[in-house]
DNA sequence: GTCCCATGTGTACAGTCGTACACATGGGAT
DNA sequence: ATCCCATGTGTACGACTGTACACATGGGAC
């Protein structure tokens, strides 16, 4: 019966297996008892752990913006400022979404759900920061906000119409952006 | 007991129910029920009319895209081909926005939900083109659809930042996917 | 060694859901 | 006048939900 008496990173695999449903059947499928059944835990277990669904599906989201900002860190995309800002957007995105297409659905999902759900506001909020921050030092705040915005309008117009990611595409509308913009042009604003 | 025993137009009712639920308690607040209490119909009559929730969905967002269509279309904008088209555009949402920020927020919320619900698909991808065809009168079909994903962008990081729309920004930033594409600049491609 | 409490476990309850179904009604075709 | 069937109505069922609660257990503070 005591089966698993002890068991430290239990809050972390319920986190796992959040997303992993989230991926799966949607936030619509997301509950409590489906987690736990996802975990292999009881359902008193993602309660405990949890109070909320709100505050699980926080934790849920973070989870996915760092894994993002890793990759981000990872390739050290964004730091070489002389390299095609453009390109290089481009080319993050392209591989994002080259991969695991769930892990894209399912960080817009997340994301998107903070429009109905107070809570989820801070965290939508801090992965817009974690595209525009980095930005800021190769581009005026302007620039980098609109360059974020444009970013999340390509996704969402490919995941809602099914289309292809087309990276030329995203290069060339991008660098429109970036070569318009004002006096700074590429460099940092100060 | 039969006190509205022939009831034309109760199909539509239950639509326009349905987008008050939505806007009042969001996607995840629409059920039968709670359509059927807003409309002020037994259960019965929605699922009679509405087979399933997905069918109500589609239902209502199509409508809430007409909607906007025809201040699209009562306004004119897009058609005047010596205007702004970026201060246009930037009018154009600055007003929608203007409005009940609900309406804005329900247009979205259906619109996203097209992310998990392949049955919405082709209603969100008719909002998409009701903004891009437009659009492709008065220049390139690649620079009208970055236009639209530029402004989705822009009106997602709003509605989930919190913050207040900045015509400003939106006319400068769109301004810039529009001064900086190809050969063809303002004037149609054909 | 003793005790506290964070953590883990199992169960129960009241509410809501989608769905199905039997039945009522009356407009319009015949 | 008669009948059919689209439409309207009421109720029931099983599944699922969030939440709450009583109880078990054992690591670590003391």
């Amino acid at each position: 019966m005591t089966a698993r008496r002890y068991d430290p990173g239990r809050r972390q695999r319920i986190i796992d297996a959040a997303i992993r449903v989230v991926g799966a059947r949607g936030i619509a499928g997301l509950s409590h008892r489906s987690v736990a059944a996802e975990a292999d835990v009881p359902l008193g277990s993602t309660t405990y752990h949890f109070r909320t669904l709100d505050d699980l599906m926080v934790a849920a989201l973070r989870q996915t913006n760092e894994g993002f900002a890793e990759l981000l860190a990872a390739r050290g995309t964004l730091e070489d400022t002389r390299a095609d800002l453009a390109a290089e957007l481009a080319g993050l995105m392209g591989e994002w979404l080259a991969g695991d297409r769930t892990g894209v659905e399912l960080e817009y999902e997340l994301y998107l759900a903070a429009l109905r759900r107070p809570a989820l506001r801070p965290v939508a909020a801090e992965w817009i920061d974690s595209l525009v921050e980095p930005l800021t030092r190769r581009t005026d705040p302007v620039t980098a906000r609109a360059l974020v915005a444009l970013l999340d309008g390509i996704c969402l117009q490919m995941l809602l119409t099914g289309t292809s990611y087309d990276e030329e595409y995203a290069r060339e509308v991008l660098g429109r952006i970036l070569r318009c913009g004002g006096a700074t042009g590429d460099g940092p604003a100060g």
